[in-house]
DNA sequence: ATAGTAAATGTAAGCGCTTACAAGAAATCG
DNA sequence: CGATTTCTTGTAAGCGCTTACATTTACTAT
């Protein structure tokens, strides 16, 4: 039974709206009593019920961030921007990896709900067919919702998104103006990024003359990387630049090409996405595309942060990420 | 304004009380009664207040977790698991990177409590000096905290530690095995696990018969891997082995080794620690030291359950990690 | 039927806080 | 110096739930 208000308006005799007072506004409360409290608040240690406290003024002071999988290195940093971000607001962080489509489990959602969070992040996707987010749109009835990186029209529900189009388009465009003409892009995952990707590919590759088709699906992980290069060795088709929507993947590419002694770039370029620090280990270092990790999370708080506030913000944010060079590309 | 418990009473013609037992223990309510009541709660979308809840039963169904930096991969790993664990039994996680010594900064701590906690969990490592803990310990007088990868005595304190000395320990001698003799060590932090790797390197050199202070200080990064390598060369030392406490930083070694035309582990053998993914993706891959993230993790969140549900529990677990062996070691 | 027991439901007292509103103390002013 | 005005502090009404206890209803066994 730790000590509470009421202890502490006792032992410093005063009434328990003072003790209150010397905790939230404390210029409103005549310096004398309030040092006289605040020394028994030291002396006890006390820590005020935020449950108590969020009943009355309806706020935790909490969101709840919604993930697939924090060990995902772009996941991971999302979060981590968001919490810090958060933090400095006055906000906690409670976290849940739903291990796939957001919104699909109605599980998360309701118990962030019952935990009152003020508002939630979506980070990752949601589902394609609408039917599959009735959850969100109920939550987004209670609360504000924010996406990352998806998207989801309604009331109360927000989106910050990458222009993944954008930064795969890029990719293509830089490897075709180093010359290469048959670029392979190898799709992970079939979410609102994973298309925008393919369809930035697809544009780079016709507005270069090229056959747009060029696209395997691979798994999100080192064996997806190796065995699509495997696959085109083997088919005997023509490659001299391999394009992926994750690092991994092109970090699998790279090892399998290294393997069959391919050189790179010479023979062949790669380049990645997330711009994490998979890239900068690899070897060779990975060009990859930057999508804005931090930026995103923090355009996410400021919004969700106004939103809250009364502040009008908009729907949908747009941001568009940057090719960074490295060995794994000509120069 | 959301819906709440009175209102689906008043709908349903029953009483508050026969809601909150269709909620919490519909056994003890008339089945009729209880479809009734179903009914209403699904038809309006009731979400219980968890907040309200939690003010009477006094449990929140949250554990804070504290971390240095979630984006660390080790961290990472180890947070997700606590998260999947808790979860399953009932409890969200309250995360927050403290980006340095955990404890540290009160403020953390504090937040943590006045969300009413059940417990709290801190991965990482904790003062060295005791002063520092001050407020672990206050903290500990409210809830149960079990450390992952540090030592605190005290009332309510639990840790769960993995044996690193044991680790790197078990690196030196299976390269000593292969008859390597001039390894070198760099250790990228001082914390319990780092003075413990330290330990276990100077151990199995001494074992060996040879030089235990061929150590290195070195950043926990890339750069710091480079770095070290450097210094060696520069210094003209005699080397064919090196042991990190990290992954990144033997990723680091390797490449600068690479550059400098080393045939690894021909010349010098590399082994990493962690057992991340950046051991799968170095080239060559490294031999790295797994330890145990999911089960550290699943301990600490058994204990730590157990623990708050009057199970009696040990202060103190020890697991021991494995060496995982890869080509960046001669096999 | 009738008392006695078991099952189902309702009543109401908080959980620890915030915050109108009321009340008392101190300061200001004509 | 009494009447305002301004500061400080206190009083008490909830916030939305759970739960012990009281009450009512439904059965069982005489």
């Amino acid at each position: 039974m730790p000590i509470k208000m009421t202890d502490v308006a006792q032992m410093a005799g005063v009434s328990i709206a003072t003790v209150s007072r010397v905790l939230n506004e404390p210029e409103k409360v005549k310096p004398e009593t309030r040092d006289r409290v605040q020394q028994v608040l030291d002396r006890t240690g006390f820590v005020a019920n935020g449950l108590a406290r969020g009943l009355v003024t309806s706020s935790m002071q909490a969101i709840g961030v919604l993930t697939v999988d924090v060990r995902d290195l772009y996941f991971a940093s999302v979060t981590y921007s968001i919490e810090q971000y958060f933090s400095r607001l006055g906000y906690n962080v409670i976290l849940a990896n739903t291990g796939g489509e957001l919104g699909g489990k109605k599980k998360y959602l309701q118990v962030m709900l019952e935990k009152q969070v003020d508002g939630l992040i979506l980070v990752g996707s949601v589902f394609k067919e609408q039917s599959g987010n009735k959850h969100i749109l109920e939550a987004a009835q209670k609360v504000p919702v924010v996406m990352i990186n998806s998207q989801l029209e309604g009331e109360n529900l927000y989106s910050v998104i990458c222009d993944d189009a954008q930064g795969v388009y890029a990719a293509v465009k830089m490897l075709i103006g180093k010359g290469r003409s048959h670029l392979w892009y190898f799709e992970d995952v079939k979410s609102f990024s994973g298309f925008a990707k393919v369809e930035g590919f697809k544009r780079g590759m016709v507005e270069g003359g090229f056959n747009p088709e060029t696209i395997l699906e691979v798994s999100r992980d080192l064996a997806g990387g190796r065995d699509g290069i495997r696959r085109i060795l083997e088919a005997g088709k023509k490659c001299d630049g391999i394009i992926t929507g994750e690092d991994i993947v092109a970090v699998g590419a790279v090892k399998e090409l290294t393997t069959a002694g391919i050189p790179i770039p010479e023979q062949v370029a790669v380049s990645g996405y997330n711009n994490s620090i998979l890239a900068e280990t690899a070897t060779p270092a990975l060009s990859s595309v930057d999508n804005l990790q931090e930026e995103m999370a923090r355009e996410a708080v400021q919004l969700l942060y106004d939103r809250l506030h009364g502040k009008s913000v908009p729907v949908k944010t747009i941001l568009t990420p940057s090719l960074v060079l490295r060995a794994s590309t000509p120069r």
